[in-house]
DNA sequence: TTGATTTGTTAATCTAGTTTATTTTTTAAA
DNA sequence: TTTAAAAAATAAACTAGATTAACAAATCAA
């Protein structure tokens, strides 16, 4: 029953009835993909809304200058999916890449339409989820603000305690904005300043 | 007519109804300010979602240090309140002061469920408009990551014209996350590779 | 109309984080 | 089990932007 965890997700904020499972599921799918797959591709239209029932990806773009840039990582029960290109259906500026095996529930645009036509409770909840998203990336601006990169680092370990061990930690340092040699001697520094 | 800014900016997106207006009307209030003035204090509950009809209002807050940054600026037709802390109804993490005389219109967490309980396209009108907020918060990380402190404030000039003239320029170095004499040396600079 | 406060400029010095280069450790494939 | 490739560590030279300080305009209150 490869819909369950999906289902236990929404049951988590909203309670669907029999009718609006089976609606539901007839208008998601289920998908999987392999590690160092894409999902999403810089250049191409982000035609679906993603939800991570198992595994681990990046959100990553790159820049004028070709430099790499990880703007978020998802794991298990995070929506992951680029919305700008999502709403617009224009070409995205991101791509989606699988660290691990990944399994996701998948809708598109017109899809998620229907879904919120039919079952207004699940708007209401993604109007909830989007505020919730807008808060933590707000928090990162202010962070951005006014932490130094080694509290940086601190509040992301504390966040994310999960996902320091599933990732390189070139890619951690890229998600901070730092490079990876600075997060190398950041370490070195906590290390020593514990004992 | 104090609510025609409003509801223009409303039927922009949606068609309301004689009825559904009258609803809306009676579920908000409309409030001045002055210049100086503060509409949301940093440790008070954010109790108003306010809708800025006139004026212009700062987003900032005091960190840790004692120093004071600026989130955002906000003018005719914006939406201008701390989210976080108006979803969770907790004490505030940021100012929202008046840099002009402020007209707004604003409602309550309590009248919003009523409002979206009896005006579904209200919902799926904020559901939107999240959409794009949480995209122009995401790509003000992204340019965080990728651009120096002059494209950034290049970048802030195409996007909001209009702002630059309103507000002090050591406040549009505070938003930028420079200190007014780094803006004022690359002003200086943009000047002398034009001529 | 003047003094006081707010805003903006310039320049010298300083520092958090980058760049470049080399070495070491870990991982994974054969 | 060996070996090549990927990831991490270390260190020196470098730079974008901060800090400090002194001063110049502009605005405002009286």
């Amino acid at each position: 029953m490869k819909y369950a965890p999906f289902l236990n997700y929404i049951k988590n904020f909203v309670d669907l009835n029999e009718k609006e499972i089976t609606f539901l599921r007839s208008y998601t799918n289920y998908k999987k993909y392999f590690k160092g797959q894409y999902i999403v591709k810089q250049g191409e239209v982000c035609k679906h809304t993603n939800f991570i029932i198992s595994g681990c990806t990046e959100h990553f773009y790159i820049d004028q200058k070709g430099q790499e840039h990880i703007v978020t990582f998802a794991i298990e029960n995070w929506w992951s999916s680029d919305i700008s290109s999502f709403i617009t259906q224009k070409p995205s500026d991101f791509n989606v890449k699988c660290l691990e095996d990944t399994e996701i529930i998948q809708f598109t645009c017109q899809n998620q339409d229907e879904i919120f036509k039919n079952i207004p409770k699940m708007e209401t909840l993604f109007r909830k989820l989007l505020e919730k998203a807008l808060v933590s990336s707000q928090k990162r601006i202010v962070n951005n603000f006014s932490l130094s990169a080694k509290d940086q680092y601190i509040y992301f370990k504390n966040q994310y305690p999960n996902i320091e061990q599933r990732v390189p930690q070139y890619m951690v340092a890229s998600y901070l904005g730092i490079t990876k040699e600075f997060l190398s001697k950041i370490k070195a520094q906590l290390v020593k300043n514990k004992s």
